[in-house]
DNA sequence: AACTTGCTGTGGTCCTACCACAGTGAGGTC
DNA sequence: GACCTCACTGTGGTAGGACCACAGCAAGTT
């Protein structure tokens, strides 16, 4: 940024400027305030000094500590923050305050729904990605899956029996289904990233399901393909999961 | 905010409000004011009233006509930055202040830096998640890869063939390699996840390569790697390309 | 015609003050 | 002595005002 800005103010002087430029005069670096907080904060993980887990000094202190205001903290909290990196609470004790947590998942959902939002990436792309993630967690759930993880597809799959569910719950249960699995992966980026992705589709899907001409026989096909998965997984073939997760979310599209 | 007030008085007496509660008392919903400016954003996209390359309103209008104050709005102004979905700038005229855009590369590429160095996701993870990306890369860039692409890769392979490349450099190109087959697979979202994982892992990389006993040898057999992904990509033969970039991913790891 | 100058609107930063909340402990009440 | 009440303290949350740096624009000047 600090480069266009140089550019910029050179505009209407380029001839004469060049020479001061290139007689080692760089341009003075105006990195936000803010943003020498983050850099200060991630320096401070880096180094080991703080860890998941730990507690941030007080705003006002971590201000007075950089030499900067309370607000340019707050704004680099803000997008700790948006980053899923902290969590904040007011109060007083030891857990109150900002502490350094790690919880990517909501940030990352809110971050692809914001880019489908603003068509800056088609919901073709989504499924693509969708299907290519989707492949490895089935993939690793085949063999990583738990019998927790078994249990709950088997609650998700009973209710998505109900000839009588509601599109609503119907995807609700759908997409707990896809999480349940990419969790059971035990890979945690995958994990996040397909729980992402699925969520921020959430909206879209729910609106083709309430759109179907027969609800009842879509859901019916839906719910015959997940528990065909469930066996796959159940018997520890992952290839075939993750084909037939491929088929699965390809066809929904595909045929809708 | 009174209702706040008798929230807090009732926790030392849960057993009493328990029957409170049940009886239809839902507690206030307490959003901090920026997720509200937020919301009021997200809704104008959502409304089709805002698109990308529109301009906001300034912070200051944008309080005022919100009813919140010029802190509220600058922390959500935040978030949005850090998401990439606006970009920010000085001055008066057209193009000045704050501009709707869409860049999740930085975005996610910081996202998930961040959580890899606070050990939220393990560098196994990202290599199993880079894998799963870059096979649905190479496989659409086997078809969509255009002219420019296969210059940009070609020329990219000429660099890294240089015996006396230095490490710094090889990681360079090594990381404009993939992310250009990732950009010509013409699926935005997975171009930029596999760039913002390669970023992510940019550091961790390139301390192994520096750390390699042999590094001309190591530098020579990725090199070699690589001109069988291009000319698989070349030969349109995606599934082919996809099985290289995965050997080629997994034996680095494995093999360091 | 070309340059200079000041105005205006924008984000960037800081300060101060105050509010809401949650834990803590001193003090009073039973 | 056990219990309850309540003020205190440290935390994030919010607000308003002030000023700065910057970029474009328009009027004035040479």
């Amino acid at each position: 940024m600090s480069d266009q800005v140089s550019a910029g103010a050179l505009d209407d002087a380029v001839d004469a400027a060049d020479g001061v430029v290139d007689a080692g005069w760089a341009p003075v670096t105006k990195a936000r305030t803010y943003e020498l907080v983050l850099d200060r904060v991630e320096a401070q993980i880096t180094s080991g000094r703080l860890r998941a887990g730990d507690r941030l000094p007080a705003e006002r202190d971590l201000a007075a500590a950089l030499g900067v205001s309370r607000v340019a903290v707050r704004e680099a909290m803000r997008v700790l923050q948006a980053m899923g990196v902290i969590t904040q609470s007011t109060g007083s004790g030891r857990d109150a305050g900002t502490v350094l947590t790690a919880a990517p998942g909501e940030a990352l959902t809110r971050l692809v729904r914001m880019h489908v939002l603003l068509a800056s990436v088609g919901t073709a792309d989504v499924v693509r990605a969708r299907i290519a993630l989707e492949r490895e967690s089935a993939r690793l759930a085949a063999t990583h899956a738990r019998e927790s993880d078994h249990a709950l597809l088997t609650e998700h799959l009973a209710v998505m029996d109900d000839p009588d569910c509601s599109p609503e719950t119907f995807n609700d249960r759908d997409t707990d289904f896809h999480v349940t699995i990419a969790h059971a992966s035990g890979n945690r980026l995958v994990a996040e990233m397909t729980t992402a992705l699925r969520n921020a589709m959430r909206a879209t899907l729910l609106e083709r399901l309430q759109g179907e001409d027969d609800f009842r026989a879509v859901a019916a096909r839906l719910a015959r393909e997940h528990h065909e998965i469930h066996e796959a997984l159940l018997a520890g073939e992952g290839a075939r999961a993750a084909d037939l997760v491929e088929a699965h979310i390809e066809g929904f599209y595909a045929r809708h």
